[in-house]
DNA sequence: AGAGTGATCATG
DNA sequence: ATGATCACTCTC
């Protein structure tokens, strides 16, 4: 059988096509040996130079987004809150900024992998269902940094890259307004937060 | 509801 | 240069 990665054209697409037809494909990452992997269960997308709340509105060509203006299947990874880093797959074409957050997976492989990186204290006890439950708490488990990750090719890299794992979500998808993004005005409502209704898994 | 934490951004 | 902000998480 061949391997089921997920090649350059299904991240070429629109991104509000991407971010539904994610949900439900699997992440793997193999960072210090440790192979971590889960299924995506909820995403957000965001638009590009007219979106408010993308880091690329305006046309903004900082230092910090030039991932997100490279080819579909780019990873952008950036820092934010002093300690926290979240993870997006860039979509469509170079020059069209546009991206999907990975806000919530649910588990599959290296559990206790991903338990260590988000142990904060000994003995602090977490459920399988606080691993992956939110954008940062998902890049710290599968071990990922903007120092090593941010502009890497997901559809020709060893250590990070999704697989199909489900064509079509069993579930219907549930859709809504994204998260934290209250700064951004009439973009603020708009449903383009996405993700697999009665899962646990889903932030919040 | 408030704190933590420092890179990043728009001003100037 | 400086000050405000932040696609968040944890604990109270």
């Amino acid at each position: 059988m061949p391997t089921p990665r997920i090649t350059r054209s299904f991240y070429q697409r629109d991104p509000i096509t991407v971010v539904k037809d994610l949900l439900g494909q699997t992440l793997v990452s193999t960072i210090d040996d440790q192979r971590v992997a889960g299924i995506i269960v909820e995403t957000e997308a965001y638009l590009g130079t007219q979106d408010r709340a993308a880091h690329t509105y305006g046309g903004r060509q900082t230092d910090r987004v030039q991932s997100m203006w490279q080819d579909g299947g780019t990873a952008y990874v950036y820092f934010t809150y002093g300690m926290h880093h979240c993870f997006n797959i860039v979509t469509q074409h170079p020059g069209e900024p546009t991206a999907v957050l990975l806000r919530a997976i649910e588990p599959t492989e290296g559990i206790d992998t991903m338990r260590e990186r988000r142990r904060k204290r000994q003995n602090q006890k977490l459920r399988d269902t606080d691993l992956c439950s939110g954008p940062a708490k998902l890049a710290q488990a599968f071990g990922l940094t903007k120092s090593a990750h941010d502009g890497l090719d997901l559809t020709t890299s060893d250590t990070l890259y999704l697989e199909h794992s489900r064509s079509a979500p069993l579930n219907h998808t549930h859709s809504g307004p994204r998260i934290g993004v209250a700064y951004a005005k009439d973009w603020a409502d708009k449903p383009l937060r996405f993700w697999l209704p009665e899962n646990p898994h889903v932030s919040r």
